[in-house]
DNA sequence: AGAGCTTCCGTGTCCGTGCACGATTTTTTC
DNA sequence: GAAAAAATCGTGCACGGACACGGAAGCTCT
């Protein structure tokens, strides 16, 4: 594998013939070359086995790639906090790789600030972009804008029904709930189950926790058909009043011991648990919040299934990289990321 | 973060009155310098935040960075098979800054394999090194010999108690021992556990399954210290010797139901298994090989608990890269994979 | 004081590619 | 068929850094 003579363009215009200026021309179709030696330019290519070197021409055209990842305001201990974390993981191996990312937050309750936020992506013309489809419409409108002028992007988390994307990188959702039920109920003989939901907001219109609910019902229909299932809404802006939704759910249901959420936000119910011991309870959330993981540490979270947003963010942005710098399309458009089963015994090194 | 003027070595030299060549030989520290001017270059750098241009000084050397991979043998399905893929998972992201990786092979059995293999290593002249201690003695001239040469070296899998590497990358196995005996039992009134182990060759002498077995017991004594535990030892090359030993466990024992293995071949003892069905039965075992994660699909194995091979390895070329290109030394020298889970449920992605 | 040595430093070329500019050839136009 | 326009091509510099080479200055020694 060692390459030991580097080809270079100069090579390719010694044996054609030509100068490296029509060489570069021919590399980077930019016209001005006549039929002629456009064709022996190319099989002179082929017959080296050129390969560009991409130093050299970073180097010469010092311009660095922007890549713009478009998420919604990481506040500290959220979901899409993890995410943000996870454009560290690339600032060393592909910065240096000659591109710099930027990162754009809007208020996942105000679709005018994605709006806004997306607007400032574009005048940033960035190289490519990373989001996540939060408002179908105004994300559709947005991808059209980016298509429009050739702008590549990535989507992560979810994904909506278009297809210009260049990759998606995230969990698959129905088997997440398959998964989730399983580990909530698997080796026992489970007779009633809770399901703990989040009133959403009218404008949220991108709702994974749906796919994931199927596929927990389609589960508990296959393997335990005769559990009963209930489920309560509570208001994440009202803690006092998640605990009085709790406390009247279980004055009559006592002999409830299981507790799924299909949403990051299981820490929301936690206080409650921690003030409400069960030695049968069985609970399982999902993502690797801090709050989440503190739970699972004191054994009042069972299980949490988590979906590596970090790589996601990595992954789609090192795709773009590679897109923008070597034009290389990724292999699949779609990668599924794999779902990991934390319990209080591998949370440690997570 | 937009780092509009970028600072150059010209700019230091103009700053401080000196040439290029001199900011060159500070920046390298290759001597004849005079100790003022040496402090002159030194202030400016700090002043101006230069950083060098990597893609110049790549373009520049010339020189492309050799990684060696000094593993044991991949025979397909095998657990080495799983740490090389992970060398491919670096070729686009990181090849691409400048860097070629070689894998030196030995067999696992033959201590003058490795022997040998070493040398072709330091034959080669690598810039960095990742391998994973099987022999501990030769391991260690092996690894005294990069001190002299000041090649880096990275271990993975496990770790010897020496000190010089650069970084490690590995499971926390004692915690994996733990993990697994959880996944074993939780939930359940295990009264019978059976431990099947491979007899060591004489030669082998570090063997992770030593930490993870007491990790294991450490678990039953504290969660079920009535539990009675009985090992088995099979050799790997005999499957009808596998059969006969498990045949005749199994007679005297028909009341165990739970079995685990604390090495990557628990997919060895499948075949038994499938012709000797038991509803009851639970079976966990370590490492994604593919007839291990053909036995999760089936049903035959309940869990495998995953250390991700591939990334261990390429976290330690990333890491061998970073300090040959950038000289930047690892944030920290000891780092703990996670253990992955893996039922049916969540082996598709994986 | 001049030869011989160190020590220190500047100049210049090269790495491989991008691109602007101008030169040359071919085609079109009248 | 000459002038004008278009198509095609070559030259040369720039990017930022590595390194060889040779020159200048200071020092020691006879």
């Amino acid at each position: 594998m060692v390459q030991n003579e580097k080809i270079t363009i100069n090579d390719i215009a010694r044996r054609t013939g030509l100068s490296k200026g029509t060489v570069d021309r021919v590399l980077h179709n930019r016209g001005e070359v006549s039929r002629k030696s456009y064709a022996r330019v190319m099989e002179a290519i082929q017959e080296l086995g050129y390969e560009p070197n991409i130093f050299a021409s970073l180097l010469a055209k010092g311009k660095k790639h922007l890549i713009a990842i478009l998420l919604p305001a990481h506040e500290s201990g959220t979901f899409w906090d993890l995410a943000v974390s996870g454009i560290a993981l690339t600032t060393d191996s592909v910065t240096s790789a000659g591109l710099e990312t930027k990162l754009f937050e809007y208020d996942q309750y105000d679709i005018d600030s994605f709006r806004s936020a997306g607007a400032a992506v574009l005048e940033a013309e960035p190289s490519g972009v990373v989001l996540a489809p939060m408002f179908q419409e105004a994300t559709t409108a947005l991808t059209e804008q980016f298509q429009e002028r050739g702008i590549p992007y990535c989507f992560i988390d979810s994904r909506p029904d278009t297809n210009g994307y260049l990759a998606y990188f995230g969990m698959p959702l129905h088997k997440s709930g398959y998964l989730c039920a399983d580990q909530l109920t698997r080796g026992q003989d489970v007779s009633s189950v809770l399901i703990i939901r989040v009133r959403r907001d009218r404008y949220q219109q991108s709702d994974p926790t749906v796919n994931r609910r199927s596929g927990f019902l389609d589960y508990m229909l296959e393997h335990a058909p005769e559990c009963k299932i209930d489920n309560v809404f509570i208001d994440p802006n009202d803690p006092a009043g998640i605990d009085q939704v709790l406390e009247s759910f279980f004055a009559g249901h006592p002999d409830v011991h299981h507790i799924v959420m299909f949403n990051s936000r299981i820490h929301l119910v936690v206080p409650f648990l921690r003030s409400h011991p069960d030695p049968e309870r069985r609970v399982v959330g999902f993502d690797n919040l801090k709050a989440n993981m503190e739970a699972l540490r004191d054994g009042t979270v069972s299980v949490l299934i988590c979906q590596r947003p970090e790589e996601q963010v990595r992954l789609a942005i090192e795709a773009l990289a590679e897109h923008a710098i070597l034009g290389k399309l990724p292999a699949r458009k779609d990668h599924f990321m794999h779902m990991d089963i934390l319990t209080r015994f591998n949370v440690e090194d997570y």
